[in-house]
DNA sequence: ACGCAAATCTCAATTATTGGGATTTTGTTC
DNA sequence: GAACAAAATCCCAATAATTGAGATTTGCGT
């Protein structure tokens, strides 16, 4: 991290001013938090208003713009791990009741970039674009759980929520990270949202780095042993598949699947197929 | 544009790479199709992976990232037009068949950023995040027409497709828009796509600059000529009054109304129900 | 373990960026 | 419509930050 990009950070630095509790800006306010100088901000605030991420009215001062929605638009179309993804929660979530997830780890924050099912289910979900939390629930285990010790341990030091769970001493966290990274699954009731049960399953890169999670959320009233045990198996062999694709080199899923996975390959989609066949359903 | 922020524009200019024709890039090929050299662009691309604006994969190189589609969840509820606008567009598919649109205009584009409407419409329309085309349709009509004289005139320089319509000298046009700049609303039949009439009226910002347009697309063959006239003018009146929230200062709105407007206005509206009332439905 | 390609580092030169202050433009009020 | 206040831009010299050639390290596949 030593080498920078300054002038170019100092730019996106003024992007990440804008966040769930601060929408808008005025270039006043800006100034105080980044302490650029006025001509300086204004320059950028040109750059970014002329590319189109901000737009600015008099009435509302300066808020993200339109840019952003046809860059969103476009990732959602050549994202490797949506499209590697989509058909194995598109099968989920015929399968199974509840609302299918894919999600991305990027810079300790965990992100939903699709999802699949009811669009308003039952079941309160997190919708595309939304950080999620990175202390609770399955996606965020099996995410920690696979990530290299030495990031583990800076999270585990850093986000003092985590310890606020069942486990209440790092030493414990550490020994169901182990555990969860074993099992290549984990199930959670109710940590993200009460009442609903979340099964989740990681998406292992190169090196085995965590790069996301698939997972499903369903109501947990209406969840019975052995459904919850089929989601387990099935969430379990898709992570694995999909993981398997960003493995092997090429276009060619899945040249490299480890032989434990029956239930769900990639062999089940055909390449294009965005209608993935039901089997037992 | 004789100030520049050098560094900030290129990498912005990265960004601008992708594109719907190619959304995966090698850093060989930026190399070439920007002229940087290794070691600065690799600092770039550096800066963009870290925040999450790219992500690369050894099989697919480098595609745009999750922190996109962050900053695209934020833009749809911080966008003041988007705000003014959406309980006009639901209400407009409340009340009519087929999909409501806002749209905006930037940088000699124009963008669906937000739709109402059946999802999978029967009426192919565009998604959001969709940039659509400036040369045809009722949504590039109005906000051609109510563009200054200046920019005007170098469009229709520029964009050669203009002329291809139903007008084709640059003079039959301008008479065209000096027509719909009147009306304050446009019509157009199966221009952008065959079988649909869509309507569209003119957002204004301060000096009447347009910023967007606010729009509803219906299957041509089931409509009526009273249904057209009806959506006409709530078209009309729907984008008068959402101008004129931006007029206005502050965040009380409408208070510069035009006295024209009578079927819809933001009184229609409380200013935080996100389920406006519905008359005559 | 070896070899090739991709990514990063070092460091000096130079260029491009920065910011204080003056100036113009824009918006608001009377 | 004119005057006022605030916001945005311009000018330009100093300086600090960016750049790129080449060497070096890291990562990947065989």
């Amino acid at each position: 991290m030593t080498s920078t990009s300054g002038s170019g950070e100092r730019i996106l630095a003024i992007l990440d001013l804008f966040t769930p509790d601060r929408r808008k800006w005025s270039p006043d306010a800006m100034m105080a938090a980044l302490g650029y100088s006025r001509p300086t901000l204004y320059r950028y605030l040109k750059t970014l208003k002329s590319a189109g991420y901000l737009v600015s009215s008099p009435s509302d001062g300066l808020t993200l713009g339109p840019r952003v929605t046809e860059l969103d638009f476009l990732m959602q179309r050549s994202d490797p791990l949506i499209a590697a993804a989509a058909p194995f929660i598109k099968l989920l979530a015929a399968r199974y009741p509840g609302v299918a997830l894919i999600t991305r780890w990027y810079g300790s924050k965990i992100l939903c970039v699709a999802s699949e099912g009811a669009p308003d289910a039952p079941v309160s979900s997190y919708p595309r674009g939304q950080p999620m939390p990175i202390a609770r629930g399955g996606i965020s285990r099996v995410i920690m759980a696979n990530l290299p010790r030495r990031e583990q341990d800076r999270l585990i030091k850093t986000q003092h929520d985590l310890l606020a769970g069942p486990n209440t001493t790092a030493d414990a966290l550490r020994e169901t990270y182990r555990s969860v990274r074993r099992m290549g699954y984990c199930t959670a009731w109710g940590e993200v949202t009460p009442g609903v049960v979340g099964v989740a399953g990681p998406i292992l890169a190169a090196e085995r780095m965590p790069i996301g999670a698939i997972s499903i959320t369903s109501d947990a009233a209406s969840m019975t042993d052995t459904r919850l045990a089929a989601i387990e198996r099935d969430i379990r062999d898709s992570a694995a598949a999909i993981s398997g694709m960003f493995c092997a080199r090429g276009g060619a899923p899945l040249r490299d699947a480890r032989p434990a996975i029956h239930a769900i390959t990639a062999q089940d989609f055909s390449e294009t197929d965005q209608q993935p066949r039901r089997h037992r359903l």
